[in-house]
RNA sequence: GCCCCCGUCGUCUAGUGGCCUAGGACGCCGCCCUCUCAAGGCGGUAGCGCCGGUUCGAAUCCGGUCGGGGGUACCA
């Protein structure tokens, strides 16, 4: 069993695509089969070597690992279109002497005009089979005037039924798919052409794709039936599944502009490879009746393409977050501390090398945010003020002014004398003499009573638990911030 | 126009003739817990597009219809 993803390295990758590799991938470990990653750069005005390093990127990240491909090597190679023109070169030849393609000489605006004409006449449009008995002196006249032909494919006239991975037996009668092209009348060889010999040559035997492309599916399997005639692979036809669309808001494919469809943006903005993965996972497929977060080894003993949505799904961010956020709270804490550490770094709050200094800040403080985590992203705001040097450390103005007012910064000078008196500087002493002091003796509401002190302390009204946050910090950069925050409001 | 695909809460889904007065999840609302925010617990909200047929019985099968999407390229 081989099945593979082919991507085309244009623009950066979209979400859906990982959806269908994700699906691709899926299929293939749960069969024990082999994955191969295929890189269709044919298109060589539109392709970029950065897209290409993109989808490595994502890929890797993303640990949908492949066992052939453009890195990796494998017995099927190459991996990259752009290195097989003569292998096309070669098959479209072939197939030509073989009778099962020839050379069509209309030009664009004669096709349109018989397709309008077909129109009007309430026929099917599509190729009316003009140039597919020409005699010799029809094309000799054609080359003289100048014309250069394109390869155009005979389709049989029969109808042609496949029973589709997810959506069961489709049938496409001979009238509604005409003879189409193979290569450009400038020897450029096409998708209609590469993809389907690509997969023969490397004997895939399952085609998950975009169900974009369901109706060339007939077109396809009469060209592999040529394919297997002139001895192109290994004469048999892959089975196709087509996956449903991944749509954006509204009734509308999530477009590649979308930047809800970038999916590097997800690793950029700290969801876990496990997080997008999972929610992915789940537009077109349920695990279970009463469950939707599993790892990825989960999702792998089960997976069973027929049971695939056929209906398209709308991308809910809000779900795809609840889902990353179960998976940061899932993880062990260790794990989840070198994730925010490399969060932290790649947006530059920390440096390349940390100091032991601050992994072990991170790694103290990550018990503390883990279940307040929906993605890594908010590391940066909520550990801000644990790693900041103290001369940089500042607070939001806005929680400043609503709680550091008079009676605010009285309780943080409360609660400064009663932390510089304390001898033991752990999170359960410190509890008790703020509670004792703010609570009992000032007589305040305990939400009240710790505000401005976590204003004080955090520069903002929303933070990691008080206590904890304190004794993180340690005795002397609290009292330091319990001590400026007095001050802060006549600062400015 | 023609061909193909699709149609269960706002969203993602479970459901393959009786287990369905349709289950779960996200979202939203309320309550509890609580040093903030979360997390957690409890409760609530809301759906089988429509019309016929088959059947003792239909979300499930069939026909039609309506709606949405895709294709109809020398794009992929």
């Amino acid at each position: 069993m081989r099945v593979r993803m082919a991507p085309s390295p244009t623009g950066s990758p979209h979400v859906g695509l990982v959806r269908t590799a994700l699906y691709n991938w899926a299929f293939a470990r749960h069969h024990g089969g082999t994955f191969v990653f295929r890189v269709e750069d044919t298109d060589t005005a539109r392709n970029t070597q950065e897209s290409l390093d993109a989808l490595v990127d994502l890929f890797t990240w993303l640990g949908l690992t492949w066992d052939e491909g453009p890195d990796v090597g494998g017995e099927y190679g190459p991996y990259k279109q752009s290195e097989r023109f003569e292998i096309y070169a070669d098959v479209a030849r072939r197939l030509r002497e073989a009778g099962r393609a020839y050379d069509c000489y209309c030009s664009t605006e004669e096709l349109e005009a018989r397709n309008e004409r077909a129109r009007a006449e309430g026929r099917a449009p599509g190729y009316d089979g003009h140039c597919r008995e020409l005699s010799e002196a029809q094309v000799q006249g054609y080359v003289d005037a100048g014309r250069t032909p394109v390869l155009r494919f005979r389709m049989p006239d029969t109808a042609i039924t496949f029973d589709d991975l997810v959506r069961g037996e489709i049938t496409f009668q001979p009238e509604n798919v005409p003879d189409f092209v193979l290569v450009r009348n400038n020897g450029h060889p096409l998708y209609t052409l590469v993809n389907p010999v690509d997969d023969a040559l490397m004997e895939i035997t399952h085609v998950l794709r975009g169900e974009d492309i369901l109706s060339s599916t007939p077109r396809q399997i009469a060209l592999y039936d040529a394919l297997a005639e002139i001895g192109v692979g290994n004469g048999t036809t892959p089975r196709f599944g087509h996956l449903p669309y991944v749509m954006g808001q509204g009734n509308k494919k999530l477009s590649k502009r979308d930047p809800e469809a970038n999916a590097l943006g997800y690793r950029d903005a700290g969801f876990l490879p496990e997080g997008l993965l999972n929610y992915l996972a789940l537009l077109g497929w349920a695990i279970a009746e009463d469950r939707d977060v599993f790892t990825l080894e989960e999702m792998v003993e089960v997976f069973d393409i027929s049971r695939v949505n056929p209906n398209p799904a709308r991308f809910d961010l809000k779900k795809c977050e609840a889902i990353n956020a179960a998976h940061v709270r899932a993880l062990e804490v260790d794990e989840l501390a070198e994730r925010i550490l490399g969060h932290l770094q790649l947006v530059g709050m920390l440096p390349a090398e940390p100091t032991e200094a601050q992994r072990a800040m991170v790694r103290a403080a990550t018990p503390l945010v883990q279940e307040r985590m929906v993605t890594l992203g908010e590391a940066p705001t909520m550990l801000g003020f644990l790693l900041v040097e103290e001369s940089e450390f500042t607070r939001d103005p806005a929680d400043v002014a609503k709680l550091l007012d008079e009676q605010g910064v009285a309780t943080v000078r409360a609660a400064h004398d009663a932390l510089a008196a304390l001898e033991d500087w752990t999170t359960d002493s410190i509890d008790r003499a703020l509670r004792q002091r703010l609570v009992e003796e000032l007589g305040l509401k305990p939400r009240h009573a710790f505000g401005p002190v976590r204003v004080a302390l955090t520069g903002r009204r929303v933070s990691p638990p008080l206590f904890e946050s304190l004794e993180l910090l340690g005795r002397e950069r609290s009292l330091v911030r319990l001590a400026s925050a007095q001050t802060e409001t006549s600062a400015g």
